[in-house]
DNA sequence: TGAATATATGAACAAGTATTCATATATTAA
DNA sequence: TTAATATATGAATACTTGTTCATATATTCA
């Protein structure tokens, strides 16, 4: 298969988006539904300096969206791709 | 979804094997069958050092698998679940 | 055996990245 | 307006990573 290097730099990319495991801890939770930056934090464990940070580049590989109310900004995960390439990992590493 | 935090780095390692657009390439060429070291290195216009360097990071992710022939290793995706997280990556960055 | 070829690997350097800390913006409540 | 709360962001630092260069290992051929 011969790929357009654009092509593969955003494939890159958008799989950089997911090479961390701060951002695959995120995914996992708003799997569940929308969360708040702070929930999310408190659930990992993290500061929220680092969970926005991280939010940040979910949002701009369109992995996550953002719904702000009040003075809160709820994410969710933006559409069923993750979910499908997050399962789709889970299954590669589970069984090898 | 409350993920284990050894999933969590199992996931984000995988992910990274595809977060650069050097083994995206690679990976796009082994789409078409097996390949010589070589052969990818001249298909991509890299060294052959900087390919092996990245194969070796394919393997042991088990994204390739290696056959060896004489004094050639020939390199094959290892199983389907690669090939579908490319489609599906590539379906994600295409029509956002 | 020795020369040539194919691949692998270690070290080093440059470039990229995740977190922390301090600060900024935005919203609500008093 | 002022204080408090929620999130975002810039800078700095520590850590990671991709490539290059030199060298090593393995295989074939003469």
């Amino acid at each position: 298969m011969k790929l357009a290097e654009l092509k593969a730099i955003q494939l890159a990319e958008l799989f950089s988006s997911l090479s961390d495991a701060s951002r695959i801890r995120i995914i996992a939770q708003l799997m569940g539904g929308e969360m708040s930056v702070r929930a999310i934090a408190d659930g990992l464990g993290m500061t929220e300096s680092a969970v926005s940070h991280q939010l940040r580049g979910l949002r701009q590989m369109r992995l996550v969206r953002a719904r702000k109310s009040g003075r809160q900004v709820f994410y969710s995960l933006d559409d069923d791709h993750v979910a499908r390439l997050f399962a789709l990992g889970l299954d590669h590493v589970q069984h090898g």
